[in-house]
RNA sequence: GGCGGCGUAGCCAAGUGGUAAGGCAGAGGUCUGCAAAACCUUUAUUCAUCGGUUCGAUUCCGAUCGCCGCCUCCA
């Protein structure tokens, strides 16, 4: 029974998908204008393991997920380059797919891009017009909370008491709203601006939230099951996509709403400032296996803070080899007919602890706790010679279930050919027999510089891939 | 100032009103020509601090200290 932690409602609930088998799940994607950094895909690697889980658990899945290529910054920037939005956010498009793959993210069934649906977002902008629930003034268009009472559901925010513009911020709607708390819908923009489309209520750009409404109603429906995404983007970015939303359709938006919680570095909140805010690039550039970076994102639950540590990174890179030397080990293990009754048995709990332990709210600590568990009942097994076939093939479709899910256990990917490697093992133990040492050691390093690692046992030399 | 989260061994951390999962690192051992890998043993009388409730609290309540977040673009 999969429950989750609804922000909307701020209970523990069971997971109940509004029609039968089929979820319809929208994650909010990044802005395309740089390198997403670390934290960025500590919250995308938890919407990959909550739509592999789902489908784990059999449900029919439509996992939607934007980016962003329509904001100031974008605008700016690309203005600046004297470029094309589309030929500035291309090429950060392309990296984000790569750096998603890199980690082993599963891509989303639909990627819309919101240049791509602006006349989604006019026809909601016009709905709020027709009904009431957003004005026009100076030109831009504006979302009227004051006609939304339900306003704040998801945040809890109260207005009384915040800190309200004034201060040191520089208000960038510097038109007259009937409401401080009120929000564009839609700017007005000079058409000598560096970018703007044409709308019945006149030329201008989308305000920063309507494009999550329109795309996610457009390809997942009014209500929908799932709406995810970071915690800071709770409020107002979420908050405002509900009142646009419902206040459109007068339908409920989204019936559960999970929020990831945020990436720490060192204890200390990740800024360009401190100088600790990593993109996914520059780690893999220290040489750290994307394995292990997304095994240290996923080791704690999504809604903890986690703190990210390079020392962190080095422990996972290690649990990532083991865990692959495991399914080699037990891959290549000689297995005699049959089964053992309690192997059987810690098989079939290892697999029951990791559905339980997702199932409380993706819990991806115990479930990885689960599979550590099997790991070092079956090696003790193992070290034995003691492992039998059936059981064998069984533990072995547990780690490709484990893996639909965590997909932290990779493919090994041939460098070298296995004749060749072959070749030098047997040259090496023949060295060995001649109990010539040197040569066989130089031997032996030779392979581990090409990343072919050997290991003398008792049945004779087994390699590996590092 | 308003609202929220967190503080568990050297590090990353799960968790629960009934006596501390898991991983990394460390120590000792088995195995090995030496290694590697794997296995075994071992590493928190204690869960920020101080009070309270309770037969019993790390778990509930209050206070204090510290860290983080939202309220302003941001995953």
């Amino acid at each position: 029974m999969l429950r989750f932690q609804n922000t909307l409602t701020n209970k523990i609930e069971e997971f109940q998908p509004l029609e039968n088998n089929s979820v319809r799940m929208y994650i909010c994607g990044p802005t395309v204008w740089n390198f997403a950094h670390i934290g960025n895909f500590r919250t995308f690697t938890f919407g990959d393991i909550l739509a592999r889980y789902l489908r784990f658990k059999g449900y029919d899945l439509t996992h939607v997920m934007n980016l962003t290529d329509v904001d100031d910054r974008i605008i700016n920037e690309s203005g600046r380059a004297g470029k094309t939005i589309d030929e500035f956010v291309q090429p950060f498009i392309t990296a984000f797919w790569e750096d998603m793959e890199v980690l082993g993210n599963k891509r989303p069934d639909v990627a819309p891009r919101a240049t791509e649906h602006i006349e989604e977002m006019i026809g909601i902008i016009q709905t709020l017009l027709d009904n009431g629930k957003a004005y026009e003034s100076d030109g831009s268009i504006y979302f009227r909370i004051a006609a939304f009472p339900e306003y704040g559901k998801l945040s809890k925010i109260k207005f009384e008491g915040n800190i309200v513009g004034g201060s040191e911020r520089i208000d960038t709607d510097k038109y007259e709203k009937e409401d401080a708390r009120d929000f564009a819908l839609w700017k007005l923009v000079d058409r000598s601006e560096p970018a703007g489309w044409d709308a019945p209520f006149g030329y201008g750009r989308p305000g920063w939230h309507i494009e999550c409404s329109a795309m996610s109603m457009k390809y997942l429906g009014e209500t929908f099951d799932i709406h995810a995404g970071g915690i800071d983007l709770q409020f107002p970015h979420h908050e405002n996509e509900i009142a646009q939303s419902e206040g459109a359709t007068g339908k409920l938006f989204a019936k559960y709403w999970l929020h990831g919680e945020f990436l720490k570095i060192d204890n200390e909140k990740m800024s360009k400032s401190l100088g600790n805010e990593f993109t996914l690039r520059d780690i893999i550039g220290k040489g750290f296996n994307p394995l292990a970076i997304r095994y240290l994102l996923i080791s704690v639950p999504y809604n903890k803070q986690l703190n990210f540590t390079f020392e962190g990174l080095q422990g996972a890179v290690a649990t990532i080899e083991r865990l692959q030397q495991f399914r080699r080990l037990v891959r290549e293990a000689g297995a005699r007919a049959g089964s053992d009754a309690e192997v059987k048995a810690l098989v079939e709990k290892s697999l029951t602890d990791f559905e339980t332990a997702l199932d409380d709210d993706l819990n991806t600590a115990a479930a990885l706790a689960a599979v550590h568990n099997l790991v070092r009942e079956i090696n003790t097994v193992l070290a034995k010679d003691a492992l039998k076939s059936d059981d064998r093939t069984a533990v072995l479709a547990a780690i490709e279930k484990f893996d639909a899910v965590l997909g932290v256990f990779g493919e090994e990917k041939p460098e070298m050919l296995d004749e060749e490697i072959e070749r030098l093992i047997e040259e090496r133990q023949e060295a060995r027999r001649n109990r010539d040492f040197t040569r066989s050691d130089e031997i032996r390093d030779e392979l581990a510089a090409k990343g072919i690692i050997l290991e003398d046992t008792k049945d004779g030399v087994r390699w590996k891939r590092k």
